[in-house]
RNA sequence: GGAGAGAUGGCCGAGUGGUCGAAGGCGCUUGCCUGCUAAGCAAGUGUAGGAUUUUCCUACCGUGGGUUCAAAUCCCACUCUCUCCGCCA
């Protein structure tokens, strides 16, 4: 991976305010910048040198070739001598340059994506903006119960056979809850392959510390990852890993874009950052399962696509007749790959609020960058493409939603319309 | 796990130390021609960096090292793909 690709060094060097400017609402310093232009100097200083150092050796090799057709040994034994300093010379450029090129791509593997111009400027979640909301949270005439408890009196979830077996943060769903979870999987995979037009790929759920490289997931988030102790592999995080770099390496062709892909996975995360955080009921797992959208457009398009997966992400919820609003993450906010991310958050009584349900983010080119995914314009230039991804839905949290949205004081739980031909016809569980 | 073969430009594929950044073909672009389409003819066609920027220089032939004045080409390690054998859901 060349060093230019990762977050365009050149860009940096034509604009550089405007990286801090942009980079400085995500609070990331701007020495960071100065540190990276520093470094980019010092090796172009070097690659000029080195330039026309090899240039000199390339000459001399041919006179070199030229002498020896000629069988002067004289004159090979004189330039041999000058071309063996050289290749002294050029080797220590050459160690001071990678050396210097591997900080240059340390530090811009630490450099989040820029926000779009219009994110909305703030230090943390209590910035955030609600842009929209859809339906009225139900007014209960009894007291309605949270799902750890609902699920274990009714035999559906359990959570402490699943902390013998794992540990915290695990859940066991029984009979009725495992269907249903199966059919929302299901259900969901349908609506968006046959309404929306996604490909549906079933990916690995293991990968190499390469893709999670490519993906923005490391260096920064290794504490955050399962990894395997041989083989060196990851367990993914959710799907977009797989999926938003699937195809590294490529060059597309622009009238093959849009590529809309979905995939159903279970997701793997160690939550290391977020103790005590939502640690009751099944919330905030180490395992869990997202039916998740990529999709691959041009520069021109992507934002226009952010609109358009986050509409098809929340129909989900409007199908399932589920009361949701839509936030907007200011800058403070973002993920380190988004450059404009809208949560969806659903109605759950046990909260009293909203919770995120799904998250969807319009990428750019910063994976595309990593992963050199570009496409060939009509011009018959390259570009690197945008990627975007976002959850259609977290399955777990919506299995979560149903529960306590359509929960009835007789404990039992009412299933949504749209479910019941994945359940047998069931009206309520 | 064992044995063998391989990895070259958008694709196929030649190339075993010195005009090889790489033949040839396909594809693509442009022009000509054919009153459409196809075919045919001609030219062009990798990516990136740098400079004294209508030109010149440099790097890149799976990845990383090494040998050499000089590496796609020789040596070492690794990764991946294919075939056969073994094992296995």
């Amino acid at each position: 991976m060349e060093v230019v690709d990762l977050l365009d060094i050149r860009l940096i060097r034509d604009e550089p305010n405007k990286f801090k400017e942009l980079l400085g609402r995500r609070n990331v310093s701007a020495d960071k910048i100065d540190k990276i232009l520093e470094f980019d100097e010092k090796a172009r200083e070097i690659k000029t040198k080195l330039n026309s150092m090899r240039a000199e050796r390339n000459s001399i090799s041919k006179e070199v070739a030229k002498y020896k057709a000629a069988k002067n040994e004289g004159g090979v034994a004189k330039i041999l001598k000058r071309g063996k300093e050289l290749a002294n010379e050029i080797k220590i450029e050459e160690t001071k340059l990678s050396e210097i090129q591997k900080d240059i791509k340390d530090m811009l593997l630490d450099i989040p994506n820029l926000p779009y111009e219009k994110v909305p400027i703030g230090k943390d979640e209590t910035e955030n903006v609600e842009i929209r909301k859809w339906g009225e949270p139900r007014k209960f005439d009894f007291e309605p119960k949270a799902h750890w408890d609902l699920g274990p009196q009714r035999g559906l979830l359990d959570f402490e056979k699943a902390s013998k077996l794992s540990g915290s943060r695990f859940t066991i769903l029984y009979k009725d809850a495992a269907q249903m979870e199966r059919a929302l999987v299901s259900f969901m995979l349908d609506l968006h392959t046959s309404k929306h037009g996604y490909t549906e790929v079933m990916p690995p759920h293991l990968v190499t510390r390469q893709t999670m490289i490519n993906t923005g997931k490391l260096p920064k988030f290794e504490e955050e990852s399962y990894s395997t102790t041989i083989d060196d592999l990851f367990l993914i995080p959710t799907a977009e890993v797989p999926l938003s770099v699937m195809h590294t390496g490529e060059i597309l062709k622009e009238k093959d874009l849009p590529f809309k892909y979905v995939a159903y996975t279970p997701c793997y995360r160690r939550e290391a950052g977020s103790y005590g955080k939502d640690v009751r009921g099944m919330i905030r797992q180490h395992q869990f399962d997202k039916v998740e959208l990529v999709m691959y457009t041009t520069p021109e398009k992507s934002y226009d696509a952010l609109e358009s997966l986050t509409n098809e992400a929340e129909e989900v919820l409007q199908y399932l007749e589920l009361p949701y609003r839509v936030i907007e993450l200011c800058t403070g906010d973002l993920g380190f790959v988004a450059s404009r991310t809208y949560d969806i958050e659903v109605w759950l009584p046990s909260y009293n609020g909203y919770k995120e349900i799904s998250s969807c983010s319009n990428v750019t080119d910063y994976q595309a960058r990593r992963a050199n995914i570009r496409y060939r314009k009509s011009d018959n230039t390259l570009d690197f493409v945008h990627t975007l991804n976002g959850s259609g839905l977290a399955v777990g949290r919506t299995l979560v939603a149903i529960f306590e949205n359509y929960q009835k004081k007789n404990g039992k739980i009412e299933v949504p319309k749209v479910l019941r031909p994945y359940m047998g016809g069931k009206e309520e569980i």
